[in-house]
DNA sequence: ATAGGCTTTTGACTTAGGTCAATGCCCCGC
DNA sequence: GCGGGGCATTGACCTAAGTCAAAAGCCTAT
């Protein structure tokens, strides 16, 4: 890999963690990889054999019942790291969204190196704990939101994160973005169906809040009523 | 506090990363607290300034919407770890569901030792990721999983976590327990109301696959069965 | 033992969201 | 421009779970 010098999310990924000469170590561990929309990272199940810190492009991660239901479990973005360090099988599987650059460690090498530097450990915590909660957020939408809460929370939720991601920008978030995703998978994140999500999305459009200029666009029009939706007062 | 040596939970909370020594320290700056079923250790919303470890009894973590819907996100049995260490308003509140005894540490006090302790961090990154499996794996529950199939997965979740707690047993699950939360918490944690979850618990019963000899006891009466309602297959 | 206040169960009815089936739309190659 | 394959939308209908209300158990205090 070596050259963290000019990678995108090197102040943000859990790398950021460490000083010039240990990045160079870490380095040495790892490649750069493409990954196409739709190929997958890891199985469900399988030994977790790679973690990875993603530099380009939004991955999922999901869940599927033996009768093929699908639920995702969480979606990553640019600088969020991936995979199951220290042991275990994969409970979730991790597929791109888009097209995306990862920069990938085999599980054994990057559990020694973490081991050896306490820094790198902490961030890593730190970053678990957030998405700890976050996902902990996501259960109180699953369990008690209305369709329409859960697809204002999920418009806003993307519009901060590609905004926190996206460099340009001095606003935390963007009020206008492409979708990282299809309709089939906004349901798959929100626990809807495909004509519920198509729906609710015609009802916010109506209600011209939003606007939507092709399949994947998404305008926000009126930040202040989606929230008053999304907070499900 | 001081005495860690009589501590039931012991050598299964994080501190069982620690040397005696360390222990020592870490004693000095925790205190052993009761609290009573129902009471609040740390509110949704408010600055975290405490963590502990659970010695005894089950705790809730909860989120509420401003409308008064309630989804109860986390339930913490004995040597669990509470609370959000590294700054943050903690975004759940943490209620004692039965009579419980935490030890309990000052946030700040807390951070500082475990900065200085990686060994400390290392468990309690893997704790954390462990919870955040757990998580996702509720969020499969919340968003794609029908009544009976919560309550059965409820059921054997339950059974699990108290049997791996309870020092007698060489079995790693209970058939026989009382719950440790009432109808209504059950439906807090499942997303489902208070008359659903008594309906599909009364359909258990009759299908002869758990007894309920009163409010809170429960057997397991034909494991596999429910098994395999609760894999979702 | 008895009354009163709980929680839980059961029943009757409603509804949000799911299912199934058309139809529309967009993009791409020809 | 024309046709075909995917997505996405819309419509009509169905059902699992929610709501509202009543009855049944239970504990506790008297």
């Amino acid at each position: 890999m070596s050259n963290c010098d000019t990678c995108l999310v090197r102040n943000r990924a859990i790398c950021s963690a460490l000083a010039p000469e240990e990045l160079g170590a870490l380095a040495k561990l790892g490649r750069k990889q493409m990954v196409t929309r739709g190929q997958t990272l890891v199985w469900e199940g399988d030994e977790a054999l790679v973690v990875a810190n993603v530099i380009q492009g939004v991955l999922k991660l999901s869940v599927s019942t033996a009768d093929g239901r699908e639920q995702i479990v969480g979606v990553v973005f640019p600088s969020d790291f991936i995979g199951r360090p220290f042991g275990k099988e994969s409970p979730y599987g991790v597929t791109a969204l888009t097209d995306a650059e990862v920069c990938v460690f085999t599980r054994a090498a990057f559990d020694g190196f973490a081991k050896e530097h306490p820094d790198l450990q902490h961030k890593l915590l730190e970053r678990t704990l957030d998405e700890l909660d976050r996902a902990r957020q996501w259960m109180m939408l699953l369990g008690r939101k209305t369709a329409s809460e859960r697809i204002a929370t999920l418009l806003l939720e993307i519009s901060n994160r590609l905004g926190s991601t996206s460099c340009s920008a001095i606003t935390p978030f963007l009020n206008e973005f492409d979708l990282p995703m299809d309709r089939q998978q906004m349901g798959d994140v929100l626990g809807l169906t495909i004509e519920t999500v198509s729906r609710q999305l015609t009802k916010l459009k109506e209600a011209d809040m939003i606007a939507l200029p092709d399949r994947r666009r998404v305008v926000i029009k009126d930040r202040r009523r989606l929230e008053n939706i999304a907070l499900a007062a």
